[in-house]
RNA sequence: CGGGGCGUGGCUCAGCCUGGUAGAGCGCCUGGUUCGGGACCAGGAGGCCGGAGGUUCGAAUCCUCUCGCCCCGACCA
């Protein structure tokens, strides 16, 4: 309601944690001069400008919070349950994400619609399972306009609904077909449990919405699609993900199959991180979309749908970022390179400002001019706000034609000649994408184990838990049948999904039904 | 919906048990000294203590109701 009323960090939201690995605090555990009676002073200095991060090793969801506030990518909007506000470094990470990723959709032939975001009740209904699916997490308008609506409308959780009315009125034959569209757009799930980026009230996404005239082209699209994905996670993100098919339990619903995929956090839970879906011609069946095919015959067509959302930052900050903060592979970083500058006196600032300026330009670095600001504050800014490469220059640097270049992800620190700043920049940011891609696929593999009994998968990940971390992949024979997810379910895990690519042993018995099932499935617990 | 935590300057909190009319640190503003990994000094601005009602001479504090937020769980494209 009214500003005044809002609430503040607290309560284990906040970190409690006083920070280690910072300079010596001295302190002084006496009276000071004046009446201060049998009270003991403390004095801690220097006092720490922003807040600390909570480490990973004591409690990963707080540390994952701690990143994400102290990496002013989003705060949770408290004013509005569930939801959250995008801050600039956050919103300009998805400005990147949606770049590379609508790049791809268009060299796929795909174009961009927009689509309303009220959605009237009665579509939801028109597929079974989808409104089955959906219904616990709509948000309905019922009023508008001061009167009751006729029909309620809900706030889209997914288009398919939508669409399938459109794609009826748009479809009349096979040269109509396929149709490639994609919007990107806001949705509204009113989940129970929030996590900033990983699952809020409303999230941004894109959702592809596809019609073909066959189920095999159909198909080509599902997977061409997961296949950009996984290209985008791995290549832009440099977060590995497993491609595969989704347990008919956990499909969308509405799907024939579902496709995902998914990626290993840090504390060894899994995330899914984007999914395609295989339709068939369910939503063309509930909402009358035909097309007369070139023999002249009316058939229904067979739809796709595909989408990855603002999660994707919130992988994106639990593969990499490390106990100082937030670590941004280079090719989504807003800024790839923040140059501080350093000086004592005054006279020393214009030489210091003048290089700066020159190296700024040629690097395409930010400066940070700010005043007031010690160049050591400026430093923890800055690696909080996973900004890859920060440069220092000061007087020395300016006399000796050098300049200082640390890096984010290592921590590395070296002096090079000003003349070699750019190529060094363009090397370590280079180093810094592929260095970060094999340190997560590293830690993938170490944290993937095979099992061959339902006790054995229990116990590896009973315990797990997303704060305590220890999570891990589990690859074990299982087959496709919900009873077995719903037993996979006791211990709080789920299949993720059924590898598109099988990287173990190929056929073996089921664990709990003991028939022969082509290939292990990915088990863990999960976001 | 169950369990827990909590609403007090911009932020993090103390004060509440044992009512007496609001504090600290950080941040912010001014001036000065600083500046190579979180600087310091001095001065200053800023709060109808989430809301409503009650008890009382007097309420941040006690009582009742209410609104909301966060964490954990159940649920989950």
């Amino acid at each position: 309601m009214s500003p005044a009323s809002r609430t503040r960090r607290k309560g284990n939201m906040s970190s409690s944690y006083v920070g280690i690995g910072m300079s010596v605090l001295p302190v002084i555990l006496a009276p000071v001069g004046v009446p201060v009676p049998f009270r003991a002073r403390l004095v801690v200095t220097p006092l720490m400008a922003e807040s600390p991060i909570t480490p990973r090793e004591k409690d990963f969801a707080t540390w994952y919070q701690d990143v994400v506030l102290q990496g002013d990518m989003a705060e949770p909007a408290e004013i509005v349950k569930g939801c959250m506000v995008i801050k600039p470094n956050g919103y300009a990470v998805w400005e990147r994400l949606q770049r590379e990723l609508d790049d791809r959709f268009k060299a796929t032939n795909h174009q961009n619609i927009y689509l309303p975001l009220l959605i009237p009740e009665s579509f939801l209904k028109k597929e079974a399972e989808h409104v089955e699916g959906f219904a616990p997490e709509l948000a309905v308008v019922t009023h508008a306009g001061g009167k009751q609506l006729e029909e309620p409308y809900v706030l889209r959780p997914t288009s398919e609904t939508i669409v399938g009315h459109f794609f009826a009125k748009w479809i009349q034959s096979y040269r109509d077909l396929p149709l490639l569209y994609n919007q990107w757009a806001n949705v509204i799930r009113w989940e129970l449990r929030t996590r900033l980026f990983l699952r809020t009230t409303e999230f941004l996404w894109q959702e592809g919405h596809t019609a073909h005239a066959s189920h095999e082209e159909a198909m080509e699209e599902v997977l061409r699609m997961l296949d950009v994905y996984a290209d985008v996670a791995e290549n832009v993100m440099a977060m590995p993900v497993i491609k595969g098919r989704k347990t008919r339990a956990e499909k969308f619903a509405g799907a024939v199959h579902s496709y995902s995929i998914e990626a290993m956090m840090q504390n060894g839970l899994a995330l899914q991180a984007g999914t395609s879906h295989d339709l068939g011609q369910n939503f063309g069946k509930a909402f009358d979309v035909t097309f007369q095919s070139k023999e002249g015959k009316l058939d229904y067509v067979w739809q796709t749908s595909w989408g990855v959302s603002t999660r994707l930052i919130g992988g994106l900050i639990m593969t990499h970022s490390d106990d100082k903060g937030l670590v941004l592979p280079p090719k989504v970083a807003p800024r790839k390179a923040v140059i501080v500058p350093i000086f004592r006196k005054e006279e020393e600032r214009g030489p210091v400002m003048e290089v700066a300026e020159k190296l700024a330009k040629d690097l395409g670095a930010h400066i940070d001019t700010r005043d007031g600001q010690s160049p050591g504050a400026k430093f923890f800014h800055w690696e909080r706000r996973g900004v890859p490469v920060v440069f220092e220059l000061g007087p020395r640097d300016v006399a000796s034609g050098n300049i200082v270049l640390k890096r984010r992800d290592t921590g590395e620190k070296q002096v090079i000649p000003q003349t070699e700043a750019v190529a060094k920049l363009a090397e370590t940011l280079e180093a810094m994408q592929t260095g970060l891609l094999a340190k997560a696929k590293q830690r993938l593999k170490d944290n993937t184990c095979t099992a061959n009994s339902i006790g054995e998968v229990e116990d590896i990940l009973r315990a797990v838990t997303a704060e305590k971390g220890g999570g891990k992949f589990v690859m074990a024979h299982l087959k496709d049948d919900p009873a077995n997810d719903a037993r996979i379910k006791e211990f709080k895990a789920s299949i993720r999904n059924i590898p598109s690519v099988d990287e173990f042993d190929g056929p073996g018995k089921c664990i709990l039904t003991g028939e022969t099932v082509d290939r292990r499935v990915v088990i863990a617990k999960s976001y």
